[in-house]
DNA sequence: CGACGTGTGGCAAACGTTTGCCGCATGGTT
DNA sequence: AACCATGCGGCAAACGTTTGCCACACGTCG
């Protein structure tokens, strides 16, 4: 058979390329749920008796068409079951009405706030939420960044860990905004560094005067600035702060942290992570070394299960899942137009420590 | 101005609606990340000198146009960074590349290994992961499948809300593949039933006479077969099995389960879920009664946590992050014709008991 | 030397929706 | 009665890509 001159069911355009997959429009009465292909808006409107353009209007703009062709449009459409094609409307409109968070590690129970947060704003703007896990790898989330370009509206990085000139090149390509990451592009930082003083400030006050900080990647942006202050701090209250090293934040990473504990000789120790904290306490565990009582350990994020460890770890508490929802915020203001690039940076948001079991006074020597 | 009669900037067709967003293709040397509207196919085919059918063959078709000309464009589409548009290839294709995971409540640990599992099989299939979260909602659920279809070439639920008529109907409008829940759609089960019966057994052999069992939602599958599942074994273990009610799954509702334990006089507790469990932990912890000395508990799931809390959890492990994984291969291989609907459904998963601290031998009375 | 196959590239339709512009009809105003 | 404003609906282009068919230019074989 020719696809040339074969007429189509109503118009009479030729059509070439991959045949209509049924050519009847989708059955008007009966049972619709049997229907192969979805409606589309031509089905409706020929259903209604109008035009294309107008079920159009009908069904997206309210008072263009009169009460009554919009009541039969709308009947139609519910009797066929339509819903608009996303991906036609994306083409016109170039806007996908889809949203990606990009993390490094969807295992980390800290992004699963990140995942919340995010989730909860684009239910309010009716926005899709498409997760995209780079495995920590700087490469993927580049490769990320490009197929995502075009597919979605803009881009909420959480811990993104490309450095800055890519970042910045691909922030030009489309709307991203980052966390924990101040950039020439919009951004939501949580104050860890003060968090993680404040850490500090409670252990010197419990009479610890050598302490150690075990770190995380060193891609982590948030890991630097903390280093930073606590060395500032450190001086500050004149006690001895232990560089333990970095580390991969998860629970096995806990014990080479808990090792260095001990040979350090430190009475207490801030931990980039509570999953890495975790690790640290089990491993003390192991090792017949008691917390709080010979050693004072602090996290990082008050993730759950900080409070089901036990001792209960005090740890720093991070508004991650507000941040990840101010993030999006953000994010969605711009594509709204309701804010522009230039606009101030939010101020960042406070940490508070939260002070459980598992620091108490140091151990008389 | 008028737009009839103006001619375009190349090809002589009129265009109406909104003008281009720019009338250049994007600038062919220099400094391309500044490039404001991401450059088309029609840019590549310029730039190359060749058309925009041969650009695209060039891309996609390896060996459909000669090597010279292939690298050309190829080289061309590296210099403008161009990267195809999804939605315009997803509206020809009627493909998207995007499958997405569909669950109750994005806040339950259990859930994240769905988003494990998923994430895992999608990025082999280079597929796009959306997430939607319906709030243990129906309607939402029902809503977000509506829209998805469409949108999403295929979705996985997880602990659908829905009952049987309406998912029915949605499996026939869109590729459909739901974990533990077995339906006219494919499907992967897990054991949790065989699980439960094996907490029971447990805390038989450990003396207990009398045994609650806490239930979650209603609208859980899973609920009702393990409810069935447990009362068989009870009748054939000769046990007491009380019924301790239905509760929210969330730590919250532990409280309640613990209040019911106590006042239902049972010596072991087998719970809907880990979460529940750790509410129930903290209660009967709160309220003096001491796990397992005078209580055990089993929960299920196995989620992150349970080894954490004091005492730690006995609880049921269920391979959840490989049943979101083999559920997103069985929807894959679907898509892609690899499997066909009416192929045998796959044998529930396993689980097996994880014993910890949370049990121990009966009190004598 | 002509017929024919093969390799390569172009044309244009099609996917489903939105929207600028135009035309028609209706009702109100001078 | 002629004119104009307004309301409503239709036409057709446009978004960016893929792909069936065709056209052209070779080279080979009879």
């Amino acid at each position: 058979m020719v696809a040339i001159g074969c007429r189509g069911h109503e118009d009479g355009r030729r059509r070439v390329g991959r045949r209509r997959r049924s050519s009847r429009p989708a059955q008007a009465g009966g049972d619709i749920s049997a229907s192969p292909r979805p409606a589309t808006l031509r089905d409706v409107a020929a259903l209604s008796g109008v035009a294309v353009s107008t079920a159009s209007r009908a069904l997206t703009r309210p008072g263009r068409v009169s009460g009554e062709t919009e009541a039969r449009v709308r009947a139609a459409a519910e009797q066929l079951g339509y819903a608009p094609s996303g991906p036609a409307r994306a083409l016109l409109s170039g806007r996908t009405g889809v949203v990606a968070l990009v993390v490094p590690d969807v295992t980390n129970p800290f992004f699963f706030s990140a995942v919340r947060g995010t989730q909860s704003r684009l239910r309010q703007g009716r926005f899709a939420h498409l997760l995209v896990d780079t495995e920590e790898s700087p490469a993927a989330e580049e490769r990320a960044l490009r197929d995502l370009r075009g597919t979605v509206d803009g881009a909420v990085l959480a811990g993104a860990r490309l450095d800055d000139e890519r970042l910045a090149h691909w922030a030009r390509e489309l709307p991203i905004v980052t966390i924990n990451r101040s950039q020439p592009t919009d951004h939501v930082v949580v104050d860890t560094p003060g968090g993680a003083v404040q850490a500090l400030q409670h252990l010197v006050s419990l009479g610890h005067r050598r302490i150690g900080y075990a770190g995380g990647p060193p891609t982590s942006w948030s890991d630097g600035r903390r280093r930073a202050a606590l060395a500032e701090a450190a001086g500050r209250l004149d006690v001895d702060l232990v560089d333990l090293g970095s580390h991969v934040p998860r629970r096995e990473g806990g014990a080479l942290v808990a090792d260095a504990v001990v040979t350090a000789g430190v009475s207490g120790v801030v931990v980039f992570n509570d999953l890495l904290a975790f690790g640290v306490l089990a491993r003390l565990a192991e090792r017949g070394v008691v917390v709080p009582d010979e050693v004072s350990v602090v996290g990082c994020d008050d993730v759950f299960g900080a409070d089901l460890v036990r001792p209960a770890l005090t740890t720093v508490a991070v508004p991650s899942e507000r941040a990840a929802y101010l993030a999006t915020d953000l994010l969605l203001n711009r594509l709204e137009g309701t804010r522009t690039t230039d606009a101030a940076p939010p101020p960042p948001l406070p940490t508070h420590l939260v002070v459980r079991g598992s620091t108490a006074p140091a151990p008389r020597p």
